[in-house]
DNA sequence: CCAAATACGGAACATTGTTCCGTTTATCAA
DNA sequence: TTGATAAACGGAACAATGTTCCGTATTTGG
């Protein structure tokens, strides 16, 4: 019969497909995630071009392990990039279902200012001109974009914000303010957090009058 | 003689002054001039990471040698740059001398436009962060803003300029102009050139009226 | 020409990048 | 469950480069 207790993932032909394909191992993924999230931390502490070998015992694996999933550095660069960035927009939603609109907004956009400020040491890395960067400009905007797209809707439908700011043009204009004046400043981020509060509050101007 | 061992670096009597500074080895000199000028091609060919052992092999001295004079890698940057900006500007006073007032004018800048391309490598590592670099920007208006103005000033005066250039105003848009396009681009400088003259004439439009 | 100061050269050591392969482990079919 | 096998692992070994150190050579001043 239909087997169910052996859902295996693999379709095998009607006979027999000795060994097609086999499903990556469950230690490589798990592997790969943590050489991410040590990447990220050292990256973090050390810069960019701190010693593979770090990361990697950072990991918990050995370097082999590292070349193996991210043959050069640019790949883990771009690895963590991406991860970041997909951590970042997944909490829109999130945000979305746990508070009202407008909370919802002024919460991302603060997240979305640490994420700027933590990526400040990669993004001298991303304008090196090396060409295995080339894609991230792009990739960083088709998750946000959409991702403030609804927040704004949203926050706008409920009055908590106008109807006429464009998503993109607000990503471009916190990034910039959030890369000057880091969190290194004299007073942390709080510089930055009452600059975005201040464009908060532009955002709702106007609005439920 | 009292203790035929011991006599190591006594202090001088009060009679005289034994060695007070002595003037750096003549060799100590033509040796940061080779390393200068060697660092200048290895850079040009191999980039500004290019490893200490070629510099000093092109150099014809030891590693030693080089570290000595030049700590850091920043050092060297820096003193091939200036050495390059002050080769350029010195030409300025030669070539007035040489030529009529607008010629002069017109052969120093296609000579500084080649200095920006040719500096395009180093161009980067300025914008690095690296606070080594942080004095090279007045260095470079502070040499070469005096050796424009002087052949603005004769051209000008002569009726093959205009008065109303500043200087600053064109070291910038021509070194602009210079930096896109490159020495690499489908016909070499030629358009770089190309663009360089549209500028010079410019300058001469309204003159000699 | 001599002695001292200075500079030199490059071997030795340190750090980091990269490869390679014997061993371990997860997967899957029986 | 078990065993064969592919997949993945770890880290030693090798390579490239940065940096230091010191015995030797050269220059300077007298």
């Amino acid at each position: 019969m239909a087997k169910e207790t052996t859902t295996e993932k693999k379709v095998a032909t009607a006979t027999n497909a000795p060994h097609a394909t086999r499903t990556t191992r469950a230690d490589a993924l798990r592997n790969e995630d943590a050489l991410l999230e040590a990447a990220k931390v050292v990256f973090a502490n050390v810069g960019v071009d701190a010693p593979v070998r770090e990361i990697a015992a950072q990991a918990g694996v050995g370097v082999g392990t590292l070349y193996r999933r991210f043959p050069t550095r640019s790949d883990l660069v771009v690895g963590v990039f991406k991860r970041e960035v997909d951590a970042c927009a997944a909490e829109a939603p999130k945000l979305a279902n746990a508070h009202p609109p407008g909370e919802a907004l002024s919460r991302w956009l603060k997240r979305y200012c640490q994420f700027i400020v933590t990526k400040k040491g990669l993004a001298s890395a991303l304008h090196s001109g090396d060409p295995a960067f080339d894609a991230l400009p792009a990739y960083f905007r088709s998750n946000f974009e959409p991702a403030l797209t609804d927040l704004l809707a949203a926050a706008a439908k409920s009055g908590e914000a106008r109807h006429d700011v464009d998503a993109y043009d607000l990503l471009r204009a916190i990034g910039n303010l959030a890369s000057t004046g880091g969190k290194d400043g004299p007073d942390g981020m709080e510089h930055t957090y009452r600059m975005l509060d201040l464009m908060i509050d532009g955002l709702r101007f106007g609005t439920s009058r």
